[in-house]
DNA sequence: TCGTTTTATCGTATATTTGCGATATACGAT
DNA sequence: ATCGTATATCGCAAATATACGATAAAACGA
């Protein structure tokens, strides 16, 4: 579909939507929340705590780690899992810094007075 | 494809993974960006600044009014289109909050002692 | 070695996203 | 009334996302 590939966006843009597409699925969130309430690292009791398959749980793992928000997986069983602070605190500033552009203070005048 | 509908999520996991998913694409991050430019209310510009198709934007305009974060379009030509600064607070808020729970002082210890 | 446990991956089905051309709609100007 | 402009919407196609069962791989204990 995107028959444009991936040209003519900015790079930042490209990454902070990237992250906020980790961000972008209830389960995915649930998941980061787990393995911070949980300690530094768990192994595999993510899947007792969610309302999905252990393979769908697997399946967003992947993505929040391709997303770099989480590390670890030593391959085998009792794969070991935590978060990775350093990207999500990039992730936390380019979204702060990408609100506070989008604040009061870019737009000239008034916050929506010509707006119906 | 949610053969479990949506179900068993917190509501408000739900509702920021919905914030979150419309941030999740640079076409998006780009017109919030345009708005807030171009100043409180922009009608028609936001296509020249793209590189896709007028409908296509039409379309991440329609995902960004759902999402809450864009209000406006009086029917009709030069519609008129702005951002809508209090769900924009309350996503930056519910993700500062997020992301805050995700912090090191949840963790219980070290930041990745047992990982690898 | 064999079975158990744990997790990743494959295959599949369905839903959603993304993108665009074509068309419809709405309005101002002529 | 008609034309031109600006937007939304429809219809379509291709790509992704989501979910799950089944299966494979990997370590560990008996």
């Amino acid at each position: 579909m995107p028959r444009t590939i991936s040209t003519a966006f900015a790079p930042s843009d490209v990454e902070l939507a990237a992250w906020a597409k980790a961000l972008g699925h209830p389960a995915r969130v649930a998941i980061l929340r787990v393995l911070a309430e949980r300690g530094t690292c768990i192994c595999g009791e993510i899947v007792d705590d969610l309302p999905l398959a252990q393979a769908t749980v697997s399946q967003h793992l992947k993505a929040l780690k391709q997303a770099g928000f989480v590390q670890g997986h030593i391959d085998g069983p009792r794969s070991c899992y935590c978060l990775n602070p350093a990207t999500l605190a990039k992730a936390q500033r380019a979204l702060a810094v990408l609100f506070a552009g989008l604040g009061p203070d870019c737009c000239s005048s008034s916050p929506d007075s010509t707006c119906s």
